[in-house]
DNA sequence: CTGTTCCGCCTC
DNA sequence: AGGCGGAACAGG
């Protein structure tokens, strides 16, 4: 039997494959190496080396080429991501893909972790001053009057730069230079002295430096869970160690970043999937060569080398985005436990409304509870009031109590959230003579009208189409805009308070990149204004002059059948609502709601979310919903019903017969047709996390051998986050 | 009899 | 996933 490398590629298969050993040079565990793969070539990371071949030797290949010379993932990081490829049952080579930055994952040498910038001389400022130049060299000039820019800053904001940087060079009124990685900015203003709660929080995590122990940070809104981190990660700098904080999405990162870097000092990399690729990479090699310390990042960040790591923090831990949701389905915030596991480092979880599973932790004793209960002495919580929308003449759907206290907000100069988590102009077109209503023809779901753009969308699977001025099955020209979107309530908030400037905030008006900062950046701290907007809004951002939040339609939350549903509604009105609070001015919260009786909002307004959680965990006890049960949810689809029904009673005959297992299915999906593909779907419970991937692990194996599981797209989720 | 598109198979 | 061969269909 020969000796091979045993080598993850990219491929969603759930093997690695066996190759024999480059003709020159080694391959260490960790390295990348470049190796035939089909009728191709394919970059692989090599997993086990000097191991027997599992295949024949007549299909062996031999590696073409290693392209590391040291490995690129360390130990810590292999040993990692064998574990969740296992855990979450994913293609290997799919974990390792993941781990790596998409600049790495081709076949070229390593970009320098520093990267070139541009900057103006003595000479190019004045020459600005002088406005001498025009077009393209003028535009570069004003450019980098804001500072330097790199080569990808420069191709993304001026695409022609190029030309013109040759003549300003020549001119000498630019350069080219190395970033000093040491900041422009020294530490600025010393930081504020931590209250007891925080300092007590940042003793427990400090005393728990160079082991493995997972904490919870249970803070309201506002009560200055930034600030924990802040001193945490500046004692892991002062052990010399690094640190990782990951953030749920980009949105939060820009301003995070300013203070961290502000407050540190230090050189703080970003590392989120909206950066240009080589920035990734840059970012990446830098922590994994110690050259940083400290990474701010989103869901990807996770897979960071820290190879002198101290501390992981998972800010807004209870965020469904730290959830990957196709491909590999791992979740960042577990991820990084087992991270902190295998690095020996304390992992903090921080939230101001904590998800269940990890509150279930706390109370189990495996996470260590550390709250923030009182808020700055200058702050007030925020008073929360309930509309009652049951017979009120609503007008597009706003009721008359709402538009009044909107009214009062902003004629005393403050400002207004209006919250609404649906996108466009209503989220339903309806025939008043006949009741036809416009529906996707792939997803059998209705339709959303966006009146800006004149078209009719599907939310769903994007296809969009054009408005009809009559009703296609009647004539009628009766067609009416049912319910409401950000985009109506822009539209009406604007008709009523027309000398109030409104800013809609939304994945539209926030497509660009920059867009949701600049936007915010447009508000002045002291005018009034009403900002209408989606999840977006929910978290970060200080709006110090904003003191009314109103929740417009959550109804769904309440309705929904998904049993995360309560959870996420009562975790998005505590975070909308908290956008209210951090104003020196009390703050207030409207609900409007048909269902003022709603034990949850009941619950979740008289004593707040840590109650409501604790109501919502005992319901789970009682159902065996996570977290005191686990699930596994295998989907499918294909454009035939059939196939989907084949596959998934070939599925369900292939699972072990046992009383410690529970099968729900085979079913249609929530969702029973999306995108022209009929879904169906098979959930796997238990109470026993052993028992459950003890009987899934070899079954996931089982099912990609099954004829019937060629003609479907299938895929396993562990934990999954919803049952779409 | 040839030109397309779609499907299913294979990848060490 | 991606690349490819064969089947299945239209056109001459």
């Amino acid at each position: 039997m020969p000796s091979v490398l045993r080598i993850a590629l990219p491929v969603p298969l759930p093997t690695l494959f066996d190759y024999l050993p480059p003709a020159t040079g080694a391959a260490a565990v960790g390295s990348r190496v470049l190796v035939p793969f089909g009728r191709s070539k394919a970059v692989g990371v090599v997993v086990q080396a000097d191991v027997p071949a599992h295949v024949g030797s007549a299909k062996l290949k031999r590696v073409l080429r290693v392209l590391d010379d040291a490995p690129l993932l360390d130990a810590e990081l292999m040993q990692t991501l064998a574990w969740a490829a296992d855990y979450w049952l994913g293609a290997p080579g799919e974990a390792y893909a993941n781990a790596l930055p998409l600049l790495l994952r081709e076949d070229k040498a390593l970009p320098e972790t520093q990267e070139p910038i541009w900057q103006l001389t003595i000479a190019g400022l004045s020459a600005l001053d002088a406005g001498s130049r025009r077009g393209g060299s003028r535009a570069l000039l004003q450019a980098l009057h804001g500072g330097p820019m790199s080569v990808m800053e420069l191709d993304a904001a001026l695409p022609d730069w190029r030309a013109a940087a040759r003549r300003l060079a020549d001119a000498g009124l630019i350069e080219r230079g190395m970033p000093s990685l040491t900041p422009d900015f020294t530490p600025s203003a010393p930081p504020p002295a931590l209250h007891p709660e925080q300092a007590a929080a940042v003793s427990a995590v400090a005393d728990a430096f160079g082991r493995f122990q997972p904490f919870l940070l249970d803070g309201i809104t506002g009560s200055g869970k930034t600030e924990v981190y802040l001193a945490l990660i500046e004692r892991t700098l002062a052990q010399g160690r690094q640190a990782l904080l990951l953030v749920p999405e980009i949105g939060l990162a820009p301003q995070t970043v300013r203070r961290l870097r502000e407050r540190l000092g230090v050189p703080v990399d970003v590392l989120h999937s909206n950066l240009a690729e080589g920035e990734r990479a840059r970012a990446w090699l830098r922590m994994r060569s110690g050259e940083t310390k400290v990474v701010l990042g989103t869901r990807s960040a996770v897979f960071t080398p820290l190879p002198q790591a101290g501390l992981i923090i998972v800010d807004e831990e209870h965020d469904g985005a730290y959830k990957q949701q196709e491909g590999f389905r791992y979740h960042a915030r577990d991820l990084a436990l087992l991270r902190g596991r295998a690095l020996q480092v304390p992992v903090l979880l921080g939230s101001a409304t904590p998800s269940l599973e990890s509150l279930a932790n706390a109370e189990a004793g495996r996470y260590h509870a550390l709250h923030l209960r009182s808020r700055p002495a200058a702050t007030h919580a925020p008073q929360v009031q309930i509309i009652d929308m049951r017979a009120q003449r609503l007008d597009h759907g706003l009721s008359p109590a709402l538009l009044h206290a909107v009214g009062d907000a902003v004629a005393r100069g403050e400002q207004v959230l209006v919250f609404r988590n649906r996108r466009g102009y209503a989220p339903v077109l309806l025939c008043h003579s006949c009741g036809w209503h416009a529906e996707c023809p792939r997803c059998e779901h209705p339709l959303t009208l966006h009146a800006a753009w004149r078209k009719l969308v599907c939310h769903h699977c994007d296809m969009q189409t054009a408005v009809p001025s009559t009703c296609p099955a009647c004539g009628s020209q009766e067609l009416k805009a049912q319910g409401q979107g950000t985009e109506r309530l822009e539209e009406a908030l604007t008709t009523h308070f027309p000398q109030i400037p409104v800013l809609r905030i939304d994945r539209e008006t926030t497509r660009r990149r920059d867009a949701f900062e600049q936007l915010l950046g447009h508000l002045s701290t002291d005018a009034p204004a009403i900002l209408v907007g989606t999840q977006m809004l929910a978290k970060g951002h200080d709006l110090p002059n904003l003191t009314l939040v109103a929740i417009v339609g959550v109804d769904e939350g309440l309705l929904s059948v998904d049993f995360r549903a309560g959870e996420r509604l009562a975790q998005l009105v505590v975070q909308v609502a908290g956008r209210a609070g951090r104003a020196r001015k009390p703050g207030r919260v409207l609900l409007q709601t048909h269902h003022p009786d709603h034990p949850l909002l009941h619950t979740l307004l008289a004593q707040g979310y840590a109650a409501a959680a604790q109501a919502l965990l005992a319901e789970r006890r009682q159902t065996g919903l996570p977290p005191h049960g686990h699930q596994v949810l295998l989907r499918c689809e294909a454009h035939q019903r059939a196939a989907v029904d084949a596959f998934l009673s070939d599925a369900c005959a292939a699972l072990p017969v046992t009383d410690t297992l529970q099968i729900a299915g085979p079913m249609p999906a929530p969702m029973p047709l999306r995108a022209g593909r009929q879904r169906g779907q098979l959930l796997i419970e238990s109470t026993s996390r052993r028992d459950l991937h003890a009987a899934v692990r070899p079954w996931s194996m089982h099912l990609a051998q099954l004829p019937s599981a060629r003609k479907v797209r299938w895929s396993l989720d562990v934990d999954p986050i919803d049952l779409y």
